[in-house]
DNA sequence: ATTGTTTTTACAAGCGCTTGCAAAAAGGTG
DNA sequence: CACCTTTTTGCAAGCGCTTGTAAAAACAAT
């Protein structure tokens, strides 16, 4: 049974100092990038350090030194198939600098991400990744007053004085509602993203710009209000499938969402792709194993966390990194959820 | 053209304190739980925190109380839905408390998770959720000598030392199996997981219990190496379709070596489950929309991360909180990719 | 008014580290 | 060997906060 109370006290810089018989400050200069130490003495101090086993206490050093090697993400939740593939880029391009992670999730919860936000600019972070962050614009001033280094992932910034980086959501909704024309599709219906967010807004625009390129006639009855979740992807396609002309195919502005069409599709005891189509946008890992497998829109979600990565640390190493916004390709995916309309 | 060096210096309690006409302690107090303080007093100091936005410096405040109110996670990896599962169930129970998250991803990098849990145990957390960890051995005598607050998340500690959440493993391959046999098939393969984890022996013996109960010969040769990935559980199943006489079912360690034993299958001109049956283990959500909808024992991930947290923070509540292990059920979720065996 | 209590506030010290500055040691030169 | 440089080390201060302790204020009772 152990002590409970018996957690020994840690290893300090001074300890290491007396065990190696120099001064703290030599034993924290050994230890933060070198400086002038002498060979000899260097390895005094190193021998120090592994006889007692000394580890640097991160918040003291960032404390002191200003700078936590820290960089904070805020996300919208980790449910998404979506954020977990941009996560994972993030992850992966964070692994190969030598800072580490902290993560606040904002589940869509009221004033959540301002609060983090703030947390993170009094230093419990030294840079901010903000994926698909809502209510920006209730920080984006205190980020901005305090030079603070962040970067936006699949956001517009209308102002373009934020780094972004996004896919191009409107040439990606293009391809995809043109090659539902090319199918021979006309009545195509559209189910919505979260339409508080730009990307769900180029979305639309782009499957509007194809129809017009085409000379299809843009209905508003074909556009059903989505939130780019299951759920209510489920329920806006039913409202499609509801009208006296149902389409012939449905584009869906994510892959989640059309899970849920394909559920009310289903439903109504038709199949896809022989009845209707159906197309997504993300290309999440579900896309390519699910039945039938979606034809999608692929965004390069693990490359736009890993970009978001790079130019965040350029942006730490050199404060006057300019600041850009970088568009990636989206590609067409082409499955097993779309062929031409049956009639 | 902002100019980067105006970063206003952030307002400290000091300057609160001057802003209130109080000590810099009175705010501290004020700020921090309560503690007597006269209501004018606690009133002007809102007030001045509000004024000039003053938001705390966790950094400071961790190393001045000692307390960081964060949670370190030491997770291998975030491709894996399984680990994205429990991530999210982590998630989910962090959230409701007042504790955020610090997240390190080893990749199984040689030596990373003692690094980073040495780091944690030196301040940068109160707390370490470690899921699925291989090398505890490294790091558990540090986390027990400093009475360091820490679960572990499917992961089996023979001494009965550490607070444990993990699922029945073993009973959940026993009913996998059984549920094979029951169906009449008798030539079972098994693709073991990375048979360095303790789940993926328990795997294995459940497995080798339900052959034992229903008297059928254990054969070596059905056994196929497999580490929980979806490339080696190809090359696994490669192997036994080569057999003279290949299983007529095979069960995967987990849901993702599944998606490659399918893969090698088909690939083999064979169907699921019309020639061989498949069946997995964890019950990822690709599992029931991937074609054919993957039969599985589910494992209650999520739940198994909320419930680590639940124990974590009792823990850290009262330090001296007893060390459990909890083992949750498992569930078999039949769906389509099982079917007796055609011959 | 005075004293004894209790509530409230202020001061000082310190958490473990970094860093500017000055002093000490080491190295070169004439 | 004295003197000037350059390298190396040590001291002090301070990052922004918490907290033990002591002093001040408030209040009640005498």
């Amino acid at each position: 049974m152990p002590d409970s109370s018996k957690n020994k006290k840690l290893p300090t810089i001074y300890d290491i100092a007396e065990e190696a018989g120099v001064s703290y400050s030599t034993v924290s200069r050994t230890l933060s990038g070198f400086e002038f130490v002498k060979d000899s003495t260097r390895e005094k101090v190193l021998a120090a350090v592994k006889k007692l086993g000394y580890v640097p206490n991160q918040q003291a050093r960032s404390l002191a030194g200003g700078v936590s090697n820290l960089i904070g993400i805020l996300v919208p939740g980790l449910t998404d198939d979506y954020v977990i593939q941009i996560l994972h880029g993030i992850d992966s391009a964070v692994t190969e600098s030598n800072y580490n992670v902290i993560l606040y999730t904002t589940n869509r919860r009221q004033g959540k991400e301002a609060t983090y936000a703030a947390t993170i600019i009094n230093g419990a972070a030294d840079g901010l990744l903000l994926v698909a962050p809502i209510k920006v614009e209730l920080y984006l001033d205190a980020l901005r007053e305090q030079n603070f280094p962040y970067v936006m992932i699949d956001q517009v910034d209308l102002e373009q004085r934020s780094t972004v980086v996004s896919a191009d959501n409107h040439k990606g909704a293009y391809k995809a509602t043109q090659y539902l024309i090319e199918l021979g599709h006309r009545q195509i219906g559209f189910l919505t993203g979260l339409m508080q967010l730009n990307v769900a807004i180029e979305r639309l625009e782009g499957y509007k710009a194809a129809l017009a390129d085409h000379k299809i006639p843009f209905r508003d009855e074909y556009i059903a209000q989505g939130d780019f979740r299951m759920q209510i992807g489920y329920q806006g396609t039913q409202e499609l499938l509801a009208l006296e002309h149902p389409p012939t195919a449905i584009f869906a502005s994510n892959d989640v969402s059309a899970l849920g069409a394909i559920d009310a599709i289903r439903e109504h005891g038709l199949r896809v792709p022989d009845d209707i189509s159906v197309i997504g946008f993300d290309d999440i890992p579900a896309a390519a194993v699910m039945y039938p497998k979606l034809t999608t829109v692929r965004q390069p979600l693990i490359q736009m966390g890993r970009e978001a990565v790079l130019e965040l640390l350029a942006r730490l190493k050199n404060p006057d990194h300019e600041v850009r916004q970088i568009t990636l390709a989206t590609q067409l995916v082409i499955r097993d959820s779309c062929a031409a309309p049956c009639k």
